[in-house]
RNA sequence: GGAGGGUUGCCCGAGUGGCCAAAGGGAGCAGACUGUAAAUCUGCCGGCUGAUGCCUACGGUGGUUCGAAUCCACCACCCUCCA
């Protein structure tokens, strides 16, 4: 089925409850959904190359419209050939509007209805982000998918103060559809309102109604109970529009991303499993390992003996400890692939669990195998 | 032979009378990380203890003092310079 934007289409191949299994169409790729997407902040996913990352199964990563437009400027990307040429990524790239700065900027950014002002976080000069420059920026970018600008507040917030987040981001939501478009380049909408379930379903209708090429439910994983955002997703993925991707903006964990798929979400991004990765944290089927822990320092055994990655099947967890202990780049990176090879292969269960009408049983199976495993955080 | 400098906790290293179980680093151990201000950050780090506290500790021995890592004497070892 067609999205409003040339090139773009979604369909639903199978269900199974609220979980479905659909396949995404961008001029550029064709991405399996569930799907999760990793993220490429600057134009790189952290430590690994394109042909890596395509090799984790991803066919769709991020990049992020603040950070490449302080540098290295997006005309640059422009001239250097649009986003994907620049990072010699063969599939397709959806670029965050800025709107999580707002959030995660704090103190570095002041915001009123028009726009956002930043305070760079490179040299401290001012620089005026508003949905208009969003998605000029966006534009010359030349990502696949552009995010509308969006006001993200933080894990906590009050009603009203939600409530007018969400007024804020409609308004500029619509501003962003009456902004000049790339040709071939999808828009996504963005669904705020928190863990309040009654706000999430109103700003849905709100976003719904307009012509977006898919939605998207962000302010999650900003410091809110598990347990309240699971409530809320279980509560909004299913009556998002099913004719549409639905995205959940930065989750999440492997269970996490368990449950939503649970509640019919069919796209994710998030830094955990490439940051994660960074700091010796590896995710696996048997649950979290910490790869700087002492009880690795003779283990012989692969990372993960259920997973088929480069990394599990060529070093020992007592390799991969050494070379985190010893501060050796190789870790960072080995890690990394393996973390998005997880990634990519938790989602390919799960849509074949969704196509074999198993998806519940599976997900009971592959979340308690991974809690009953996890040897983190035991302390 | 003479003159001078030094010896501090696993390692390096600050500290020259009480506020010292002793700064700061490193190593070690543990934790955090969710649309990336992150190859980052936090905590612990002599022993026993829930805490208060107690014990052991600044090369060794002895001394001065209410009180010593800090002052004095001798001893041991290391380094530099002069002959």
């Amino acid at each position: 089925m067609s999205l409003p934007t040339d090139g773009f289409a979604f369909e639903e191949l199978a269900r199974d409850g609220d979980a479905r299994r659909g396949r995404f169409t961008t001029p550029r790729s064709t991405i399996e959904t569930p799907a999760f997407m990793p993220v490429g902040t600057q134009a790189t996913v952290k430590s690994l190359t394109p042909a890596e990352v395509e090799s984790t199964g991803a066919r769709i990563c991020l990049g992020n419209t603040y950070h490449l437009w302080l540098r290295p400027g997006a005309e640059t990307v422009d001239r250097l050939g649009g986003i994907q040429r620049f990072m010699a990524w063969p599939h397709s790239v959806l670029t965050d509007s800025g709107g999580y700065q707002v959030f995660s900027l704090g103190d570095l950014r002041d915001i009123d209805d028009d726009g956002v002002t930043f305070r760079s976080h490179l040299d401290g000069t001012k620089h005026r982000l508003t949905p208009e420059e969003s998605m000029r920026v966006q534009a010359l970018l030349g990502s696949d998918v552009a995010m509308v600008l969006d006001e993200c507040p933080p894990g906590g917030a009050s009603r009203a103060v939600v409530e007018a987040a969400m007024r804020r981001t409609a308004a500029w939501a619509k501003r962003c559809l009456e902004a000049p478009r790339r040709e071939g380049q999808a828009r996504f909408g963005i669904v705020q309102g928190a863990a309040f379930e009654d706000l999430r379903l109103a700003h849905l209708d709100d976003i719904a109604r307009m012509p977006f090429d898919g939605l998207a439910l962000g302010g999650f994983s900003v410091g809110e109970a598990r347990e309240d955002m699971y409530r809320a997703i279980g509560a909004v993925a299913s009556r998002m529009p099913s004719d549409r991707p639905r995205y959940v903006m930065g989750v999440g964990t492997p269970y996490d991303l368990v449950h939503a798929v649970g509640a019919g979400v069919d796209l994710f991004d998030c830094v955990l499993p490439t940051r994660n990765a960074r700091n010796a944290q590896a995710l696996t089927w048997a649950g979290r390992v910490n790869l700087k822990q002492a009880r690795h320092r003779e283990d012989d055994s692969p990372l993960d003996a259920r997973c088929d990655c480069p990394t599990c099947t060529t070093w020992s967890r007592g390799y991969l400890r050494h070379l985190f202990n010893a501060k050796e780049m190789l870790g960072p990176r080995v890690v990394t692939l393996h973390n998005l090879w997880f990634y990519g292969a938790l989602m390919r269960e799960a849509r074949a669990a969704i196509e074999g009408g198993g998806y519940r049983a599976w997900a009971r199976e592959t979340v308690a195998r991974m809690r009953e495993g996890d040897e983190v955080g035991a302390a």
